[in-house]
DNA sequence: GAGTGGTCTAGACCACAAT
DNA sequence: TTGTGGTCTAGACCACTCG
């Protein structure tokens, strides 16, 4: 009984009075952005605790000399991590994570901010070409227009792992393949000024066909995963098209998420 | 050339100006997800159409008699909606969508929302049993501590499409096979007050086994497509470990990813 | 230079949960 | 009843984009 209300009263007392957090008000990095990384570094760290009470919002304010409503920023952005848990008239608490890291979306993160970073990519074929009705039709443009066909094989250790193929409008922008195999496309994508907004994706599974295992060192008939994705920029304009095998002996799709409330 | 200009000046012009919003005051729905309703009603009505500028804030706040917080907070939620866009000194645009409906994530939402809709579903097994190693460890209880188990078979047209196994905490709520074959499980548990939060899901694929092949009407070695999943309540707590397996020459995953900035 | 969204403040009242 | 988050107001200054 004891040990109960012992273990209660620590996982519900404000943790947050010991710890200090440094706001720069020089600095061009909003002031909500600041407190959220860095609360969210007390997470990460331990320092606060899963179960943890944040101490209500007001008291935080004045105590950090900002106004609610920053505050409330700060605290809003790591609720939409996942990281944090509101209720009213209970408090706002550190959510008890079996989820050490939110993990992000993975399957599109691989091949979108670290793509051939671990992994190493072969460029197989780059070339422009006119596009075939279904390419045409993902892309938006005109059957038979111009379209950038890309065909890459990506290895981990040695061993081929995914055959990418990707089709992009002709005038987006240049595609050197060593930068392409250094860098990554959407890292390129990026740097070209190109910002992603959003992607459609559809992941499904087939056996491999006898060309399929030869190029990925499988059994003719093992299972595949396949995805395809089409990716939009801001404006809602495709970008990229992509049809993807993987190796489902050495590859998933990983991945963590969010129930909206 | 005049066309250039007359279609540029109608993707342009703030198309808000004849558009009228109700906002009731006494309503107990907060004025800004009236706002963001109204606004989300007006995009995919086409009453906005893709491109149209919404407007300055400034303007539509003194139009609606609202505060710009306010307003900021409405067009915010359709900005994480994936619906509007904002560009600092530019304005706030429509996204010009090849998307039509943001769709959802499907893996999850199918098995979340809409469980046991249009498809049926046939309980083959539900019964307590002591948790295996893996079982135990995705739950977060001791081997060998009790369990709920549940097997389904998915069908759709009369074709077995799905083998869905889960396991639960015995003593999280009590699952009638008549009910769950009616209801759904996330809806059981959705009225059994037990809110999901967030879950971790790991997609492959692999060949059917003899056994796997008979019970969904597959030829043995067949590519299949797994899911396993783990997913928790808003303390954290994980409330269901799932393992699933697909046809994949009748499903496919399917979703869309935004991507934060 | 003019117009836009991005940030921030200092208050206020309300709904809900716990005691 | 008390304390919490949820909502809302009416201003302000800044950074960025564009003509």
């Amino acid at each position: 009984m004891a040990k109960t209300r012992g273990a209660t009263r620590a996982a519900n007392a404000p943790a947050l009075d010991s710890l200090d957090f440094a706001l720069d008000r020089g600095s061009p990095v909003p002031l909500y952005y600041q407190l959220a990384q860095q609360l969210e570094a007390a997470i990460e760290h331990g320092a606060l605790a899963p179960g943890n009470l944040l101490g209500n919002e007001i008291d935080l304010s004045t105590r950090l000399g900002l106004s609610r409503p920053t505050v409330r920023q700060a605290i809003q952005s790591l609720v939409d991590k996942g990281l944090l848990v509101r209720r009213r008239g209970v408090g706002t608490q550190v959510v008890h994570s079996q989820v050490k890291r939110p993990l992000e979306l993975s399957s599109l993160y691989d091949d979108l901010e670290a793509a051939g970073q671990g992994p190493t990519t072969q460029v197989v074929r780059n070339e422009r070409e006119a596009a075939s009705a279904d390419v045409a039709a993902a892309l938006g443009i005109a059957e038979g227009g111009e379209v950038i066909a890309l065909e890459r094989l990506r290895l981990t250790h040695g061993q081929p792992v995914a055959l990418l193929c990707n089709y992009l409008p002709a005038t987006l922008l240049d595609l050197d393949s060593s930068r392409l195999e250094a860098t990554g496309l959407y890292r390129m994508m990026r740097t070209a000024g190109i910002t992603l907004h959003s992607a459609r994706q559809t992941i499904g599974a087939r056996s491999a066909t006898p060309e399929e295992a030869a190029r990925l060192d499988e059994q003719p008939g093992a299972a595949l995963l396949t995805m395809q994705r089409t990716a939009y920029d801001d404006t809602g304009r495709p970008v990229e098209y992509g049809t993807h095998i993987y190796r489902a002996s050495r590859y998933a799709f990983d991945f963590q998420l969010l129930v909206r409330p």
